[in-house]
RNA sequence: GCCCGGGUGGCGGAACAGGUAGACGCAACGGACUUAAAAUCCGUUGAGGCUUGUCCUCGUGUCGGUUCGAUUCCGACCUCGGGCACCA
C-alpha cells in the first residue's frame, strides 16, 4: 500500500487498517442484539458476485449501512444481512469461454466481494452470509417449486417462448427488452417448446390489491407494477360463426361493449386454432397461409410495436354480430396476438385506432356507434376513443357510453352470450433454463408414473459438477448420464430427470427469508425466527427490478401465507429505489471501459471518502454523475474534520479538561442553557439544531443535505475556536460539540469517527453508544429575522425576538426609512404579518 | 402514442406546510503562509446598473393565471430522463 494522499494529518491508510483489523475480532459489525425489544430488518438487495462491487452496490450497501448502524444506535434490534445471487448466465457464459468451472470463479468472486464489502466498512454480519448456489441454499429453492407444484401453481406447458439463439436458452417476458434479450442484446425470436411455468397470474389481483399494504413505496414503483400487472375491465362476447352445418362459438374480449354496434369486421390472430378449421376455400387457403408465414417471420419488434404496419386477409368466411345479428367478414391480422384475451378480436374501426388504420388500409366499412354531441356525423375522419352518447344502437340510442357498457353487459349475460371479464396482461412466469448454472428441477419422469415431483426427503437434487456445460440449445444437464437417470420416487422403475434449471429469479425470491436463519437445515426457515424479522422494514436496491424482482419476490410471500407458512402478506414494508451512478452521463459499463470501481476510490483516498462522497452525491435516489474533484473535496473535508477535532482534544487537553474529569463515563452534569451566552450559546443551538436536521435528513433518505449540515456545524466550530477572548470559551460545551459531531459522523464514516473518538479519551467503540437526540431549548432560535415587503418586494429586514407581537414590528416598519420611502404617497390598504417571517405592506 | 418523474448560478445541488432563492460542496478569482510550489488558512463569487448603497432592476425551461406574495398551486407549451407500447 502506498502512502496517503497529502492531507494534514489525516492518515486514512493506517486508521482505517487498524480499525478494520479490531472491529473484524471484536464481531462489532454484527448488529443483532437479542436483548434489545424492537427489531428492524434492513436489507439491500445481494448482488451477484461479478468479481468486485460496482458503484451502483456501494452507493446501494451505503446507504443501507448508514440506516443499519443508526436504528441499531437508537436501541433496536437490527438484521442487516448479506449474501450472493450466485447462480446465473454470466458465470456459465465465462466458463465457456475460459473453461474455468462456475463453481470456482463464483466462489473467487465471492470472496473478492466479501473482502471489498468488508473493506467499505459495511456492518454485515459476514459469518452468516446467504449464498444461492450452494446445496444447503438451493435445497430449499427446489422445496419452493414442490411446494408451487402441490398447490398447482407450478405447471409445465407446451408453448410458445422467448428463445434467446446466442445464450441458448429461454427468456421470461421481462427479459426481453424490445425484442432483444437483456443480457446479450442480441435478437430474441419465438419458439415453441414444453416449459416450467409458474402461475402468478392466479395473483394478479392480489399483487394489485395489496398495494394498499405498500405506504412506504415510492408510487411511481406502483405505477410501473400496475402498468405490468395490465389491469382491463371489460367483456367476453361470443360471436357465432356463420355456419350451416356446425356451431361454433368464437369468444372476444373487450373494454368497450358500447360499441357492439360499430363492429364492422371481425379479426383473429393467425395464430388461432380456429384459423385452420374455417377457412375452406382453396384460393383462400394459399393466401392465409402465405399470411401466417409472412406473419410468424416478423420478428417482435416487426409485429409487436405500435408504429409497425398493419397486415391481414380475409378468410372467406362470416360470423354473426350477437347484439345486432348482423353477419361481419373474419380477417386474420398481425396486430392481433395469440397470448392476450381470447386471441380474437371484435374490429371497430370509428373507435379504435387500430382497427381504424386497418379498416382504412383494406377499405372495411366504418361506423359511428359513439358520438361525442350525440349527433351522427356526416363523415368519419378520425378516430374517436373517447366517452359520449351511443348512436346506430338499436335500442341503446341516446345511452351515455359508461352507462351502454353496464347495459351491454347485462343484455349479453341476460342472452346467454357473454359475461363482465377482466383481463390482465400480466402472463405466467416462465422459470425454465436450458442451462446448467442453475437449481435443477426437482421432477422425475417416469415411464408408468409420468410426471413425478421429488420427494422431499430427497432434497436437494445436486447440481452435478462435471458435466459439459457447452450451449447446444439443450440442457447441458441431459448430458450427463449420472445425473439424467434415476429411480421413479413412486414405482422404482428407471426414469429420467428433469434436466433444465430454474430462473435464478426463483432464487432471489426468497433469499430474504433464508436470512432470518441462515443455517436452519430442518427447513427454508425458522418460523419463530421469520416470524419475529418479517417483513423487512427497509428494502433498498435499484428500481430496475420493479418488474421483475420485486413483483417475484411478492409473489412468493402470497404463496405461502396461502400455503399458512407465514403470517404476512407482503415481504417489504418499505422500499427505497437508489439511482444510478454515471460517469460522464453514460452509464458505467465494462464493455464501454467507462467505469470507476469502489476500490480505485478506497485504495487512493480510504473507504470514508468513498461512503461520504457517494451520499453527498447528490439525493439518493436520483441519477448521479460521478466526480473526481467531488472525490477530493470530500476527502478534503474528512481532512479538515481531523484537524479540527484534533485541534479540539488538543485544546481540551492543555485546558487540563479532559484529565480532570473521567469523561467517558459521565452523562451528568452536562450544560445548561442559561448558563451559555454569545458565541458559546450560539454554537450549542448550531449542536443541537445539526443533532435534529441530521436525524430528520437521514431518515427522509437526504444524506446529500445531513452531511451539509455536518460540515456547517465543523465550520461553526472552527470560527468558535478562533475566538479571541478566553472567557467566551467553554470547556465543556467544545468536549459535547466534538462528542456530537463525531458520533454525527460515525454511521457514514465510521472509521475517521472511530479514531477520534479513541483520541478524546472515549470509551471504546463509538459505533455501541446511542445516537444523540437533540434538546429542544438549545435548538430554538432566540432572534428571527422579519422580512418587510411593500407590496411582495423586499424593502427591509431586521432581526426580533422569538414569537414577537405584530404591533413591535408594525412600530418598526412605519419608522423605517426605506419602507417609508417605497410607501410614498400611496395608501396602505392592507397589512399581512406572518408570525416570525414577514410583514407585507399593500398599496395602491 | 399513453403513463410517471425532472428542468434552479460556470458545475453537483439547497429551499421540510405559498413567505429572505442559490444552504453545503466543487470550480474560479484575490489575499495570508512559503525562497517557490503543493497543502492549509482567510476572503469574493447569479446577471445587469449606477448615485458604490444596509442601493435599484432582472432572475428558478417558455407563456399565461390564482395570490399581498409563486422555484412551490393551476392551465398550455418546450425539453430531458424513465416505464409501457398494436394488450382489444
Amino acid at each position: 500500500m502506498h502512502s496517503n494522499v497529502v492531507n494534514g494529518g489525516y492518515e486514512s491508510k493506517s486508521i482505517e487498517k487498524k480499525w478494520l483489523k479490531k472491529w473484524e475480532e471484536d464481531g462489532i459489525n454484527n448488529l443483532k442484539d437479542s436483548s434489545r425489544k424492537n427489531k428492524f430488518y434492513c436489507l439491500e438487495m445481494f448482488p451477484y458476485p461479478s468479481g468486485e462491487p460496482h458503484m451502483g452496490h456501494a452507493r446501494n450497501y451505503t446507504i443501507g449501512d448508514v440506516l443499519a448502524r443508526i436504528k441499531s444506535r437508537q436501541g433496536f434490534n437490527v438484521l442487516h444481512p448479506m449474501g450472493y445471487d450466485a447462480f446465473g448466465l454470466p458465470a456459465e457464459n465465462a466458463a465457456i469461454k475460459s473453461g474455468i468451472h462456475p463453481k470456482k470463479s463464483t466462489f473467487t468472486n465471492i470472496r473478492k466481494m466479501e473482502e471489498a464489502l468488508m473493506k467499505m466498512g459495511m456492518t454485515y454480519n459476514f459469518k452468516e452470509q446467504v449464498i444461492t448456489c450452494e446445496p444447503e441454499y438451493y435445497k430449499w429453492t427446489q422445496w419452493f417449486f414442490l411446494l408451487l407444484y402441490k398447490m398447482g401453481l407450478a405447471e409445465k406447458k407446451e408453448g410458445p417462448v422467448n428463445w434467446c439463439g446466442s445464450c441458448q436458452t429461454v427468456l421470461a417476458n421481462e427479459q426481453v427488452i424490445d425484442g432483444r434479450c437483456e443480457r446479450c442484446d442480441s435478437e430474441v425470436t419465438r419458439k415453441n417448446l414444453s416449459q416450467w411455468y409458474f402461475k402468478i397470474t392466479d395473483y394478479a389481483q392480489a399483487l394489485l390489491d395489496d398495494m394498499e399494504l405498500l405506504k412506504g413505496w415510492p408510487d411511481r414503483v406502483l405505477t410501473i407494477q400496475k402498468n405490468w400487472i395490465g389491469r382491463s375491465e371489460g367483456a367476453k362476447i361470443n360471436f357465432k360463426l356463420d355456419d350451416n352445418d356446425e356451431e361454433i362459438f368464437i369468444p372476444v374480449f373487450t373494454t368497450r361493449p358500447d360499441t357492439i354496434f360499430g363492429v364492422t369486421f371481425f379479426i383473429l390472430s393467425p395464430e388461432h386454432p380456429l384459423v385452420e378449421k374455417i377457412v375452406t376455400d382453396k384460393e383462400t387457403r394459399k393466401e392465409i397461409d402465405r399470411l401466417k408465414i409472412l406473419i410468424s417471420k416478423q420478428t417482435d419488434i416487426e409485429r409487436g410495436s405500435a408504429i409497425a404496419e398493419k397486415i391481414g386477409g380475409f378468410t372467406g368466411r362470416y360470423v354473426i354480430n350477437p347484439v345486432s345479428g348482423e353477419k361481419v367478414p373474419v380477417w386474420i391480422a398481425n396486430y392481433v396476438l395469440s397470448d392476450y384475451g381470447t386471441g380474437a378480436i371484435m374490429a371497430v374501426p370509428a373507435h379504435d385506432e387500430r382497427d381504424f388504420e386497418f379498416a382504412k388500409k383494406y377499405q372495411i366499412p366504418i361506423r359511428e356507434v359513439i358520438s361525442p354531441t350525440g349527433k351522427i356525423s356526416a363523415e368519419i375522419k378520425e378516430v374517436f376513443t373517447g366517452n359520449g352518447k351511443m348512436v346506430n344502437s338499436g335500442q341503446f340510442d341516446g345511452l351515455d357510453s359508461e352507462e351502454g357498457r353496464q347495459k351491454i353487459i347485462k343484455y349479453i349475460v341476460e342472452k346467454n352470450i357473454g359475461n363482465a371479464e377482466i383481463n390482465y396482461k400480466l402472463k405466467n412466469w416462465l422459470i425454465s433454463r436450458q442451462r446448467y448454472w442453475g437449481a435443477p428441477i426437482p421432477i422425475i419422469y417416469c415411464e408408468k408414473c409420468g410426471m413425478v415431483p421429488v420427494p422431499e426427503k430427497d432434497l436437494p437434487v445436486i447440481l452435478p459438477e462435471d458435466v459439459d456445460f457447452k450451449p447446444t440449445g439443450l440442457s447441458p444437464l441431459s448430458y450427463s448420464e449420472k445425473f439424467v437417470n434415476a429411480r421413479c420416487p413412486v414405482c422404482g422403475s428407471p426414469s429420467k430427470r428433469e434436466t433444465d434449471t430454474m430462473d435464478t429469479f426463483v432464487c432471489s425470491s426468497w433469499y430474504f427469508l433464508r436470512y432470518c436463519s441462515p443455517s436452519y437445515d430442518k427447513e427454508a426457515f425458522r418460523k419463530e425466527e421469520v416470524d419475529y424479522w418479517m417483513p423487512v422494514d427497509q428494502y433498498i436496491g435499484g428500481i430496475e427490478h420493479a418488474t421483475m424482482h420485486l413483483i417475484y419476490s411478492r409473489f412468493f410471500t402470497k404463496v405461502l401465507y396461502d400455503a399458512g407458512l407465514i403470517n404476512f402478506k407482503e415481504p417489504f414494508t418499505r422500499y427505497y429505489p437508489h439511482g444510478v451512478v454515471t460517469l460522464g452521463g453514460q452509464k458505467m459499463s465494462k464493455s464501454k471501459g467507462n467505469v470507476i470501481n469502489p476500490s480505485e476510490i478506497y485504495d487512493k483516498y480510504g473507504s470514508d471518502t468513498l461512503r461520504l462522497y457517494i451520499l453527498f452525491i447528490g439525493p439518493a435516489d436520483s441519477i448521479v454523475d460521478w466526480s473526481d474533484k467531488g472525490v477530493e473535496g470530500s476527502y478534503r473535508f474528512l481532512g479538515r474534520f481531523y484537524r479540527i477535532i484534533a485541534e479540539n482534544i488538543n485544546k481540551l487537553e492543555k485546558s487540563g479538561f479532559l484529565r480532570s474529569k473521567n469523561i467517558a463515563g459521565q452523562k451528568s452534569a452536562r450544560i445548561v442553557p442559561d448558563t451559555l451566552d454569545g458565541p458559546s450559546k450560539e454554537l450549542a443551538r448550531k449542536l443541537h439544531q445539526t443533532i435534529r436536521k441530521v436525524t430528520d435528513d437521514i431518515f427522509r433518505f437526504n444524506f446529500n443535505t445531513a452531511i451539509s449540515a455536518v460540515m456547517e456545524l465543523l465550520n461553526s466550530i472552527s470560527k468558535y475556536n478562533s475566538l479571541k477572548k478566553a472567557d467566551d470559551f467553554n470547556d465543556m460545551l467544545l468536549f459535547e460539540t466534538t462528542e456530537n459531531i463525531l458520533k454525527l459522523i460515525s454511521p457514514i464514516a465510521p472509521f475517521i469517527a472511530e479514531e477520534l473518538w479513541e483520541k478524546l479519551g472515549m470509551e471504546y467503540s463509538i459505533h455501541k453508544t446511542a445516537w444523540p437526540e437533540y434538546d429542544p431549548e438549545f435548538a430554538k432560535e432566540e432572534n428571527i429575522t422579519i422580512v418587510f415587503q411593500v407590496n411582495g418586494k423586499i424593502r427591509d429586514k431586521k432581526d426580533f425576538s422569538l414569537d414577537c407581537s405584530e404591533e413591535e414590528v408594525s412600530r418598526y416598519a412605519f419608522s423605517s426609512p426605506r419602507i417609508v420611502e417605497s410607501i410614498g404617497d400611496k395608501k396602505v390598504v392592507k397589512k399581512i404579518f406572518v408570525k416570525n417571517k414577514l410583514y407585507n405592506i399593500v398599496i395602491v
